[in-house]
DNA sequence: TTGAAAGCGCTAACAC
DNA sequence: GTGTTAGCGCTTTCAA
């Protein structure tokens, strides 16, 4: 068995209680009998179980993160500085996969409640309606989607949706098409009312669409049929995809149709031509949201949102409207 | 405070061992008694508190997953797979990345080791004696690399190497170069191995270099004028730095060089030309991982080293020898 | 400043 | 088949 309080306690001629304070309460206990108690530890290659910890001061030091699909190249730099982020703060992170399925998040989320702190949802799928009973049970952080109630981290895709349209409508484009993502995504009702409110430009909806590169494709028909000039997609799998079934049926891109995904994950610039894309702050998003929660935890005050700032990244599959 | 198994205890009066044992135990205790137990903890929403039972039991039911860089696309569809793996037997997995460095890395293993049951080391950066150090408080799989006395899971990217030099040498190339990765690296070794055992062909061994896009950028130069036809590269990440430092150098590919990669990652399918490349089958890996570290966790015995296959993918980046 | 004792939620002998 | 009891490793009153 691993090394207890018990033997470091027994090791340096105090009591466990002692020991427990030199590590959680220093100023509680005398400068000398701390440093040889320390020592002692160290020697013997004491680490507080913190499982056992978390049963007496109910917290775990675990945070939970949820997101529909870990391979899906948005989430990686979410995680990554999620995760880096709660090492800081001295947290572990469980990283669960629901593979886009809302029952299985449910009941993930429901294992881990009581291991856990909080748990971040990365573009949940579950209902407003079970998020909302879920979350009495435990603290949570959404990301990418809007839930009554619940602190937020959001990336300003409408703001990332007009720079495109705009440097669509700047390049002559008057004719322009959506292709939106899942019916019920946030980031794709978003993009659709920004999008739909410019002025100077014929929108055209096209979707719902999965939101993977096999989604793009089977629109590429629609989008060579609809006559437009410029597509935003809803995200750089589907502007792949796109792209790929234009360009398979002798559609020029950007000389014919103009193509901007949004993002900005590193395939879009391996393909030729380099994909125009709206960047999401996802490393951002990862780190405050990690903040938000150790923070409401801590406090449990209030309902922060933060929108975070997206960028129009221009490259080359977007060009000048073909006259 | 969440609903205890004493809550439940006292609705279904009957004692806490008998929920207890309703739930751990189920032959051990009355039908009867035992539907209307778990009728009782259904309605009141009771999940036993598994840090708790871990504390009992010495089983965590978590398992440690620990990755060089959860942004490299080699890993999400590994980490994907084991952590579908381990919750199909009942475990969450903590995910951590070291940001490639072995200090983070073993500071990583010591603070989750009390947490989990197992833990998953992908492509680890310490020492051999710091990994066997720290397998004393730990069961250990290690995938990616080989540790003496450690379960292990391997990718036999050596077959890998020579298909792939047997495919160049086919299509008439006689020079080759091995541009490969990081010194310490198991894999390089193996494809470098593997490449020089092979007859018919020159082998040029370029490196080491960092596994990344950048790494093979830098490399295009010396590439270039190592007056080789084809390549073999560490991975795909380096071959497609490589390819790009290549055309921007005015050398077609394959026209007067043919590259190929390593991993199959999804980018490698989106560059122009699509990229040859060896499929890891990393999914698989960390599948085999989780079972053969719950697989050690149960009995302990054995040291089962596994080799799983890898193949040849041939897209566009490799074609006939300039003659 | 330190020790003693209770208890977090649960399981595992051991009785009955 | 079920209740009793002790205890996992730790923190936290309460005394001293």
């Amino acid at each position: 068995m691993a090394v207890t309080i018990r033997d470091v306690a027994y090791a340096s001629g105090v009591h466990v209680s002692t020991v427990s304070r030199a590590f959680s309460a220093p100023h509680l206990v005398n400068p000398e009998t701390r440093t040889r108690v320390l020592a002692v530890a160290e020697e013997l290659g004491y680490r507080p179980n913190r499982a056992a910890r978390a049963l007496t001061t109910g917290r775990t030091h675990n945070i939970g993160l949820i997101v529909a699909d870990i391979a899906n190249p948005f989430f990686p730099p979410l995680i990554k500085a999620a995760q880096a982020q709660a090492r800081t703060r001295d947290y572990h992170v469980f990283v669960a996969d629901t593979d886009e399925d809302p029952q299985v998040e449910e009941e993930l989320i429901q294992t881990l409640t009581k291991q856990v702190d909080g748990v971040l949802l990365c573009s949940p799928r579950l209902t407003n309606k079970t998020i909302e009973r879920l979350h009495e049970d435990v603290p949570f952080v959404v990301v990418n989607r809007r839930v009554k109630g619940m602190p937020t981290v959001l990336m300003d895709v409408g703001r990332g949706a007009r720079l495109a349209v705009e440097h669509l409508r700047d390049l002559g484009h008057r004719r322009i098409a959506l292709v939106s993502g899942p019916s019920g995504s946030w980031t794709s009702r978003q993009m659709h009312e920004a999008a739909a409110a410019m002025s100077g430009v014929d929108l055209v909806l096209l979707g719902p669409n999965p939101p993977t590169e096999q989604g793009g494709l089977q629109a590429a028909g629609d989008v060579a049929a609809s006559g437009v000039t410029g597509v935003l997609a809803y995200n750089d799998l589907v502007a792949i995809g796109l792209m790929e079934g234009l360009i398979g049926r002798g559609v020029d891109v950007p000389g014919d149709i103009s193509v901007i995904g949004v993002d900005d994950i590193v395939s879009g610039r391996l393909t030729r031509p380099k994909l125009t894309t709206i960047a999401m702050p996802t490393a951002a998003a990862g780190r405050m949201a990690v903040d938000m929660l150790l923070q409401s935890v801590g406090e449990g005050g209030g309902t922060p949102v933060a929108m975070l700032e997206t960028d129009l990244i221009i490259r080359e599959s977007t060009g000048e409207a073909p006259r």
